[in-house]
DNA sequence: CTGTAATAGTTGGATTTGTAACTAACAAGC
DNA sequence: GCTTGTTAGTTACAAATCCAACTATTACAG
């Protein structure tokens, strides 16, 4: 089998999806019933609740999304009222987006439902490793991208 | 704002998807210039070669990958030779799956890249901090899957 | 046996994503 | 002013994914 002494167990990448993927399952399906929201749409709404106003590209920066995914995603989240656009004065290319009342509404709710179940996550990790753990994941963000945020 | 202390900085299966997302990248690349695999393509021969002959339902078991994800996987790498079926003289709704020696080759050479590619990122790191990164996701990964309330 | 349920794997159609080309607005050089 | 290049965001088409229904085979209750 020429099992090099490479085990998948060990291929980080591998660990990471998956630890990723279960991690996301159950919390999208949260944001897909109550507000039938896509993981994009989820994310969007997301940075503009944190950050407030922002503009498609900074959200692209922040996010390490693809502009046309972040287009996708705000057009139906404007069709669905949760948020409005508004050109910018001084360069008309650019839109400034912010959560409408509704918008808002929703982000506090699944903020808070976000925020326990991140709750929940950590309590599976005693403190330390928790720690150890946020800190690897930022480099290796960083790392396999190349450039700081 | 109204940014009640969340940060998204703090909300792991973010931070799990950035990480995911970013070492997994460079790595499809590869697999799919040298081969042109697909991700899902790339995990199935991943775990031929790592344990030999399998069914399609156990590659869905280990890998946590949706039936109709495997079939078309499948499909594409028995069209282009890096697998073959036969089926189970048992039960003939069961096919094995095995690497053919085109299917093998592929694999030993992309787990050598794997494995450079791995030690790379686990460089960034130091080895305690590794080590309790591992541990860390695996744990998610099961957590998450086991279910939360 | 025979009818019903379960399992392995496949297929079809709608949904989502990726890639590349596109429009519109600005900027800079000449 | 015009030409060329750049940036913000959109759109079109192909590719990949999801979900549900499907075929074929086995299991098993009566």
């Amino acid at each position: 089998m020429a099992d090099d002494n490479f085990q998948l167990q060990y291929f980080l990448p591998y660990l990471l999806n998956q630890a990723a993927e279960a991690s996301s399952l159950e919390f999208q399906q949260i944001y897909k019933s109550r507000y039938g929201m896509l993981r994009t749409e989820w994310r969007v709404l997301f940075h503009l609740g944190l950050y407030g106003q922002l503009t498609a590209s900074e959200i692209g920066q922040r996010a390490r999304m693809h502009k046309t995914k972040i287009s996708r995603a705000v057009h139906r989240l404007t069709e669905r009222r949760f948020v409005t656009r508004t050109r910018d004065d001084g360069d008309r290319r650019v839109e400034h987006l912010s959560l409408t009342r509704q918008g808002q509404a929703a982000y506090d709710d699944l903020r808070a439902v976000a925020q326990r179940y991140n709750a929940a996550l950590m309590d599976t990790l005693d403190p330390a490793e928790a720690a150890v753990l946020r800190r690897a994941l930022l480099k290796l963000s960083d790392v396999a991208q190349g450039g700081f945020t």
